[in-house]
DNA sequence: TTGTAGGCGTTATCAT
DNA sequence: ATGATAACGCCTACAA
């Protein structure tokens, strides 16, 4: 324990070899005789020698590492968006560092030490501001996450404008009156969108879209609290659009929790497809976007781009509506 | 975009001073002349140079980086498991690796990889195998979060075992028979230790235990799917003790749905007193354990065990039962 | 107060 | 096939 590790020189010594056929043996390059590469072999297994990172980023200058920063990582999404991410960078050899803001005020600190860290970052959504997002694209290779491209910075993001489908169908299909929105559009580029289309839907149906949304979190307990604020309130809504599932369960469960029925008294769609919106009962009438994808598009976006810069530079994954039963749909 | 970082070599030229004093004003320490300081600093400035984290990693013979290992990111808990582990670390100055490993099969590669990479690793519950705990705890000093110290790795950890206070309370203060226990014993040390709690309080109470438990996930979906198992099956249980709130969360959803009453029908208690267990209706009868602090003890331990060896070798934090409705009692 | 020079551990070039 | 040696970028005795 805390034997300290043996350097490349230490092991040529006892090898009675260069440093050079040690490193060459122990990276697998060039060619080394038989002989000279079983005997370092034996020697560096005997002494259980590892070449340092630390030596080996400064000589290749790259660290074999990119990071993906997030905002926060409660939920299934940036679960699967992480899961998508590396295997992506998995297969390209390289390690992914997760860095989680949490709105912290000096988080964009974080942000920037982590560029000197890695050699290219993935960047969701609005996690900081524009000028550090430029200072570091200064410094390695970004890709914006779930939100638009900038000053040359790339992205990769979902079709949100699917959300408008949905609303339509709730306003033309099901003729529902007095929607709701349930998400904060100032979160996040993916809640704007989303907001946007849900107001687009109302104006091409000629229905005037309720002034404001409910401007919460995108847990499920910010959907809970939002159940309580329209539902408890004098005029509750006929159905609500939440920014994503997790919102749209708390909603779901809120109201049921009130006696509603879902969808008689009140309907409930969300965004995300995540596994529990085919769980719940009534299941939940959705958006399903290539969570997993997305993340996985954006690393090999990033780590291409390690090398060349130009390639794509504004990618829009598809999505599709999924009417199951909480819109008001029977069960088919 | 792209310009070549400046090393400490030309900002000193450019400023007509030795590397030396660069480094001196870069970092604030030794005297350097207010002139001298002033005009460095200018230069600096100007070239919006910053010290390359490679060279000085490998200077200091540190990362100023430690890592914390999970399964998974699924839910609340490890979003505050972060976020305290984090808010003790950043005091130290030292930025923090999240490494998830999703279970996979190589991931044990990936932690020995991470322990090249920084300065001490915090690895949760049964993420890795023993033996690589052993070969990583050769390399970093490392700290077991939710699990048991291992060959003088320490531990810090929540007291499991009052699961069986509320086990007691369904059996003896309610009266009730036939639990049923939701969790997986083989999937980490915390559920073991749960498991064990629940059938020690069945001894003591005399009444036969479950033979078996039923084996799931610590997720939400997981508990909607042990709904299915055990409300559909021929004789479902009084009342079910689940390893997490999310799974219990996901048990009440599920019996809700079938439109059973609880804690009427059906009792349910789960772990942790994540905010949805206050929020939902009936409200959910837990443990609480204090999450952020088993995250800060970590880091604290991990950071201070850099220096010295020999400190805290298990700190297990107290944890409190937080009687609700959903297991039957009345609304306080 | 400031500068010189060696070292951190590895890789890679260029001889041999 | 192998070895000497120069980077890589920074920090820090030690010297001046």
């Amino acid at each position: 324990m805390g034997n300290k590790r043996l350097t490349v020189r230490e092991i040529a010594k006892l090898a009675e070899v260069s440093v050079a056929t040690v490193s060459r043996v122990s990276r697998g390059t060039g060619q080394v005789s038989q002989e000279t590469r079983e005997r370092v072999l034996r020697i560096i297994e005997e002494y259980g020698y590892r070449p340092s990172q630390m030596g080996r980023t400064l000589a290749e200058q790259r660290h074999g590492m990119v990071a993906i920063v997030f905002p926060g990582l409660a939920g299934p999404y940036f679960s699967e968006l992480t899961q998508g991410f590396e295997s992506q960078a998995m297969e390209a050899g390289t390690g992914v560092h997760i860095l989680v803001t949490h709105h912290r005020p000096d988080s964009d600190d974080s942000v920037l030490d982590m560029a000197s860290r890695v050699d290219g970052i993935a960047i969701h959504g609005d996690t900081v501001r524009a000028e550090t997002l430029r200072r570091v694209a200064a410094e390695v290779p970004v890709v914006v996450l779930a939100g638009r491209p900038m000053d040359g910075v790339p992205a990769v993001r979902a079709d949100n404008s699917t959300i408008g489908e949905l609303t339509r169908h709730l306003l033309v299909d099901h003729g529902y009156r007095r929607l709701a929105f349930v998400g904060n559009p100032g979160g996040s580029p993916d809640v704007t969108d989303r907001w946007e289309a849900f107001q687009a839907a109302h104006r091409q149906a000629r229905v005037t879209a309720p002034r404001n949304p409910v401007p919460l979190g995108l847990q499920q307990s910010d959907g809970v609290l939002a159940a309580g604020e329209l539902l408890d309130g004098r005029r509750p809504p006929r159905a609500v659009v939440c920014a994503n599932d997790e919102t749209a369960l708390g909603v779901l469960i809120g109201a049921l929790g009130r006696g509603l029925s879902v969808p008689g008294d009140l309907a409930i769609t969300g965004f995300d497809d995540v596994p529990m919106a085919s769980l719940v009962q009534p299941r939940l009438t959705t958006v399903r976007q290539p969570i997993r994808e997305l993340g996985a598009t954006t690393a090999r976006l990033l780590i291409s781009g390690l090398g060349n810069r130009g390639a794509v530079m504004d990618a829009v994954l598809a999505t599709e509506p999924v009417f199951r039963e909480s819109c008001g749909c029977p069960r088919t």
